[in-house]
DNA sequence: GGCAGAAGCTGCTTCAGGTTAGCCTTGGTG
DNA sequence: CACCAAGGCTAACCTGAAGCAGCTTCTGCC
């Protein structure tokens, strides 16, 4: 595939506008192609000097196990994103990382990746910009968890979720693909398996979205926002930020 | 204040080695000092064109408010963080940030901020390298949230502070000075105020920590660190990663 | 010195969400 | 084709934390 038309350049292009040195720097970086089978770890907690990926095609899920065997997933990472930047950074990686389903990605090696930065820097700021964006993410959940009911979480993450994919050209109004298990559903919101299917049975009931065969389906978008409280803008922005 | 002396620079050093010309870049960015008031917002959520800050003493938290009047402390920022970066990769404010203690900051301005990292990609590096220690914690705070009981995150947000404000003096295993009141934890950890309350009597009542009179005391730092499953290498390392 | 406001503390009641325990469907496999 | 493992679904019961209500400091301030 041509580096200009994978996900990653189509979303570092949506901050800045890329020089053809930059997309050298890139292309250096993205070279290692490899395919990853579903559900054996590709990043383990505590493993040194790990490469870092990006995601060409396939969902990875990013969580942390703790004593007593329940965990919590963090984030996802969908095609396009970064997977591992900061176990990179520190060398030591504090997370698992699980494709959820079959995965082509990029590694990254450390060096690549500090020599990219220094030859380009608009493209360390547009990664910087990439990880804020993550980050962004990252937040939002602690909020939904911290401070939102079970009902309005769970509807909050499946129109964070589209509004990503939207982003790749892999979701609509109407809802998306989306291979995951109800289960995962639950260790993302931190809530049990059992309580995410009576949510998303009353979702169901109340003619606001359907999560079911691998698909979500919006029934009555603008409702679900409402219930949501979801702020539309804070994925979208008008085009590069740096010229 | 000499620049080389900051809170901030000293957290940079324990990264990167910093030359003279990042130094150099560091200080124009590092300028502009300012004195802020407790209780008046520094950032607020949707403001454009927000600048960032460097704190130089005293204590911020970052916030999130939620129709209905609850809100959810997703950090704080201590003597040496920054404050706001994402706003300004963004250009709009996704959240706000209230002193809690009287502060003084550094305003950095956007250009600034992004001349520097054209002059200097180490330090851009290590303001990556800042930004997803920053966003570790937030992770594990999303983690606490979602899968520990109220007794288990409180212990272990109070040990993470303790930890963050190692790095820059101002603890040591017997404890340390904590301007948060009750409420402020209750709204960090996703809990009432009135439950908070309780946890903390526990926690006395077994002679595992005191939080009171603006200090947490630990009686018995292994046990509440078994208490909290706290890693204890997640903020630490072996001195700068990039030579 | 008395008042106001913030912070801390406690008991009682309520409820969101967890736990346990099954059942049903689907799809893969020896 | 029978078995079995995942995933989905539901009901009955339990519990951790919230909500409410009211009390006690402590601090600063007119």
């Amino acid at each position: 595939m041509d580096i200009q038309d994978s996900p990653f350049a189509r979303k570092l292009a949506a901050f800045v506008q890329l020089s053809s040195a930059d997309i050298g720097a890139m292309s250096d970086v993205y070279k290692r192609r490899r395919k990853v089978p579903v559900g054996r770890d590709m990043v383990y907690q505590g493993q040194k000097d790990q490469a870092a990926y990006i995601i060409a095609s396939g969902w990875v899920c990013s969580y942390k196990m703790l004593p007593g065997g329940t965990r919590q997933i963090v984030d996802f990472q969908l095609p396009g994103d970064f997977l591992g930047l900061r176990s990179v950074l520190f060398r030591t990686a504090d997370h698992n990382a699980l494709p959820i389903t079959p995965v082509e990605a990029s590694e990254v090696l450390p060096e690549d990746l500090l020599n990219a930065f220094t030859a380009t820097p608009r493209l360390a700021t547009a990664v910087l910009w990439a990880a804020s964006r993550d980050e962004a993410m990252v937040v939002e959940n602690l909020v939904s968890i911290g401070r939102r009911t079970a009902t309005e979480r769970t509807a909050h993450f499946l129109l964070e979720l589209g509004a990503r994919l939207k982003l790749v050209g892999l979701a609509d109004k109407t809802g998306y693909k989306c291979p995951l298990s109800q289960y995962l559903l639950a260790d993302t919101l931190g809530l049990s398996a059992v309580h995410i299917n009576r949510v998303l049975r009353e979702l169901r009931e109340e003619n606001l979205l359907i999560f079911q065969g691998g698909r979500v389906t919006f029934l009555n978008f603008e409702a679900v926002v409402a219930l949501a409280d979801f702020d539309r803008a804070y994925l979208d922005h008008d085009g590069p930020l740096l010229r």
